[in-house]
RNA sequence: GGAUCGGUAACUCAAUGGUCAGAGUGCCUGCCUCUUAAGCAGGAAGUUGUGGGUUCAAGUCCCACCCGAUCCA
C-alpha cells in the first residue's frame, strides 16, 4: 500500500490551505456547504446545444456570432459544477466548470462580478464546486464560454485534485477511490482513439443494461427477484460465502446462482422470467473474476437450447449495435466481429484447434478413457485422475480451444457429468442440451434444455453428492424442495445465464474485470 | 497458491551503492482584464510501502512482511 494515501488528518500544506479557504470563504458570509443551487442548464446541455457555435472566427464574425449568444437562453444561464482548472491573469480569469460529464469554460472579470465576487473568487481551489450566473460567448481562441456576472460557492474540496493533465494512472489507487478516478478520468492526456473513459465505461455498462432489460421486457419476460441469501448453496458449481442468521441462529450462504428459485417460478406459471443481479462465490479473483458478479438468468417455457442460441446472437448483437454503433468492435489487439457467430460442438472444437497435426485425436476417440487420456498427455496436460470422463474433455476443452475463441463461438454438446441440470440430448444420453458462449476468450453464457424430470434429476443430485464425497467442493448441493417443485411438473424450458460484466468489458474494451466494476473487491487498507 | 514487475512530494515520473533525493503539474509570493497542459520571476513541500540486515556510505544490494499490477494454476 502506497503510503501517499489521501487522508484528511494528514498534516500537508495544500490541505491546510484549503482548509485556511473555507474558514475565509464562511467569513466573507458565504455559506460554507450550501444546500441547494437552481439551474437553468446543465453544463452538458449547453455544450451540447451550442457547441457548433465554437470555433475560431475572423473578428466581425466573431462580434456577430457572440451578439446573438448574449440573447440567447434569454440572455442568462445559471450553471453549477466543479471547478476543474483554473487559469488567473490579474483582475480577469478562466476556469472550467464540469457536471462529471462535459466541461465548460467560464470567464470571470472582476470588473463585471464586483469586489465581492472577486474577493470569492481568489479563496476558490481546485475541485471546488460554484454556481454562476452569466451569459454565453465565444472566446477569441473560439472556445465556447460562459461570461459570469454571479458568482455563488456551493462547496468545498478539501483534499487536492489529481493531475489534470495525466489524471490518475495508479490502478490501486483508480479501484480504492474510484470517486478520484472519476473526477481525473477526463484528464487531457492523450487517448488512444475509441477509448473511453471511467465515466463513458460505466455509462456504457448501465446502457447495456438498460437494453438488456429493454430486449426481455419487449419479448413478454417479467422481471423478478428471488432470495439472495439462502439455505443451501446451489444451481451453480461453485464455493459459497457463508453468513449467519441471528434471531433465526442458522447459517445462510450468499447466492451462486438463482437458476433452482427462477425454474420453480416456471413450475408455477410464469412462462418466461428474467432476473438481473449479484451471484456471489467464493473463489479468487482474477482479470475476469469477482467475488460478486452481476448475472442475468432468464427462462423461456417451451424453448429448447436452439432456441436460445438464436435469442443470445439477436440480444449480443443489438448491444454491440446499440452501445458501440458497429458490429465490429475493439478488443485489445483484436476486432471482435458480431456479425460471424460460429456454431462447434464441444469434440468439434478440440479437433478444430488441435495444435499438432499428429497426436490429434478422432471424434470418437474423445469418448473413451483411454483415448481422453492419451490426448491430455500429449498436451502435457496434468490432470487428477479421478476426473470423470466428462471432466477431462472439459480440461481438454479449455485448455486447447478456449484461448482461440475471440469471435462469438457457441459450444454445444457438453458432458452429462458436467451438467446436473440439463435435460439429455434424445439421441445420446452422455451428452446434453447445452451451450456456453464465449467471446474474446471468455465464458459469456451458459445455457440449456432445462432437466424437467425429477426422478433424473434426484439421480444427478446424488451423482453430484458423491462427487463432493470424493472432496470436490464445487459440487452441486442436493435440493430436495426443487425435486419436489420438478414433481409438480414443469413445461419444457430453456435456461440461460449471461455475464453481465464479462459483456461489459468486451463492449468496453476493458480488459480485466475491475474495470467495469465500480467498487471491485480489494483487500482491506492498512492504516 | 506460483512467476515476474512495481510502490519515491497531493498527482505524473526521474535518480551508476557516493554532495542537501530531482523535474513537470499542483501549492505559496509577486506581475498580468480573452487564457486554455496560459505565461514570466521567486519559493515551500519527502518517514523513498513497513521492519530488519550488509556497508565508511542504501531510494539503489540482501532477508522478511504489507499493498498492487501482469501472466500462470
Amino acid at each position: 500500500m502506497r503510503s501517499s494515501t489521501t487522508l484528511l488528518d494528514q498534516d500537508n500544506d495544500q490541505i491546510q490551505q484549503r482548509r485556511r479557504h473555507l474558514e475565509e470563504i464562511a467569513a466573507m458570509g458565504h455559506t460554507a456547504y450550501t444546500n441547494r443551487f437552481d439551474r437553468s442548464h446543465t453544463v452538458s446541455q449547453l455544450v451540447e446545444k451550442y457547441r457548433d457555435h465554437a470555433g475560431k472566427k475572423e473578428e466581425a464574425e466573431l462580434a456577430l456570432v457572440n451578439a446573438e449568444l448574449k440573447a440567447a437562453e434569454g440572455g442568462e444561464v445559471r450553471i453549477a459544477g466543479r471547478i476543474m482548472t483554473m487559469r488567473l491573469m490579474g483582475k480577469a480569469a478562466f476556469a472550467h466548470l464540469s457536471d462529471g460529464l462535459h466541461a465548460l469554460q467560464v470567464y470571470i472579470r472582476k470588473n463585471d462580478v464586483g469586489d465581492d465576487a472577486w474577493a470569492l473568487y481568489q479563496k476558490l481551489d481546485l475541485g471546488d464546486w460554484i454556481g454562476i450566473t452569466g451569459f454565453l460567448f465565444i472566446t477569441k481562441t473560439g472556445e465556447l464560454s460562459v461570461h459570469v456576472n454571479r458568482l455563488q460557492f456551493l462547496s468545498k474540496a478539501l483534499l487536492p485534485m489529481p493531475d489534470k493533465y495525466h489524471g490518475v494512472t495508479d490502478k490501486e489507487l483508480r479501484y480504492r477511490q474510484r470517486y478520484v478516478d472519476l473526477i481525473a478520468s477526463g484528464a487531457i492526456h492523450e487517448r488512444q482513439p475509441g477509448e473511453l473513459t471511467s465515466r463513458e465505461v460505466f455509462e456504457r455498462r448501465a446502457r447495456i443494461v438498460r437494453e438488456v432489460r429493454n430486449f426481455f421486457d419487449d419479448r413478454g419476460f417479467i422481471e423478478v427477484e428471488t432470495p439472495m441469501l439462502t439455505a443451501l448453496a446451489t444451481g451453480a458449481a461453485a464455493k459459497p460465502f457463508v453468513t449467519h442468521h441471528n434471531a433465526l441462529d442458522i447459517d445462510l450462504y450468499a447466492r451462486i446462482a438463482p437458476e433452482l428459485y427462477l425454474k420453480r417460478l416456471i413450475v408455477g406459471g410464469f412462462e418466461r422470467v428474467y432476473e438481473l443481479n449479484r451471484n456471489f462465490r467464493n473463489e479468487g479473483i482474477s482479470y475476469k473474476h469477482n467475488p460478486e458478479f452481476t448475472m442475468l438468468e432468464f427462462y423461456q417455457a417451451y424453448a429448447d437450447f436452439n432456441d436460445l442460441m438464436n435469442l443470445t446472437e439477436e440480444l449480443v448483437t443489438m448491444l454491440a449495435e446499440k452501445v458501440c454503433g458497429t458490429q465490429q468492435t475493439p478488443f485489445k489487439d483484436h476486432v471482435i466481429d458480431f456479425g460471424n457467430w460460429q456454431r462447434l460442438t464441444m469434440r468439434e472444437s478440440v479437433l478444430k484447434y488441435w495444435p499438432n497435426d499428429a497426436t490429434r485425436p478422432t471424434l470418437d476417440g474423445l469418448l473413451e478413457r483411454t483415448q481422453l487420456e492419451d490426448a491430455a498427455s500429449a498436451l502435457d496436460l496434468g490432470f487428477d485422475p479421478k476426473l470423470n470422463d466428462g471432466q477431462l474433455l472439459g480440461a481438454i476443452f479449455e485448455h486447447v480451444v478456449e484461448p482461440h475463441l475471440i469471435h462469438p463461438t457457441f459450444i454445444t454438446e457438453f458432458p452429462t457429468e458436467l451438467s446436473p441440470l440439463s435435460k439429455q440430448k434424445a439421441d445420446d444420453p452422455r451428452f446434453v442440451e447445452r451451450f456456453e458462449l464465449y467471446i474474446a476468450n471468455m465464458e459469456v453464457a451458459n445455457a440449456f434444455s432445462e432437466l424437467n424430470d425429477p426422478v433424473e434429476q434426484r439421480r444427478r443430485f446424488e451423482e453430484q453428492m458423491k462427487q463432493r464425497d470424493r472432496g470436490d467442493e464445487e459440487a452441486m448441493v442436493m435440493d430436495e424442495d426443487y425435486i419436489r417443485a420438478l414433481s409438480y411438473g414443469m413445461p419444457p424450458t430453456g435456461g440461460e445465464g449471461i455475464g453481465i460484466d464479462r459483456l461489459a468489458m468486451i463492449l468496453t474494451n476493458q480488459h480485466s474485470i475491475r474495470d467495469v466494476i465500480l467498487f471491485p473487491h480489494m483487500r482491506p487498507e492498512t492504516k
